[in-house]
DNA sequence: TACTTGACCGTAT
DNA sequence: CATACGGCCAAGT
């Protein structure tokens, strides 16, 4: 269990915030977080740097996933079943550990979400 | 210093 | 759907 904390960056405290901006419900890729916290083309930093996030500080690093909706750890893992377990418990579907980004990502229309319209 | 890794991405085939 | 490729770059060897 991580628990030791090093100061931040600003990369590193931008990511944070893009990350807590996340609406409850939604999911955001790790490319579209580092765009949103001005490092476009840097969504390594971002998967590097939640990688290290120490568990006692508070972040909703479960809404992040590749930019195809796939959970990015391993099929199985520890922190793959607890992401999705947080996702499913606020709502996003979770399909063989993927979530339809057309209907739970950052611009998706959540209306056709709740709705089921056809063409999503 | 040089090389490898990795919770990634977009495009091409 | 899968594989390949170049881009990205902080950390670890």
């Amino acid at each position: 269990m991580i628990t030791s904390r090093e100061p931040l960056t600003d990369a590193q405290q931008h990511i944070y915030s893009a990350i807590a901006a996340i609406p409850p419900g939604r999911v955001a890729s790790y490319g579209a977080i580092a765009a949103r916290a001005g490092l476009p083309g840097r969504a390594r930093l971002v998967g590097r740097l939640l990688g290290e996030v120490p568990d006692d500080v508070e972040l909703p690093w479960f809404r992040v996933l590749r930019a195809s909706g796939h959970i990015a750890m391993p099929p199985g893992s520890r922190g793959f079943r607890e992401q999705v377990r947080r996702l499913k418990a606020e709502g996003v579907e979770v399909v063989n550990g993927r979530v339809p980004l057309s209907r739970f990502g950052l611009d998706a229309n959540i209306d056709r979400a709740l709705w089921g319209m056809p063409g999503g």
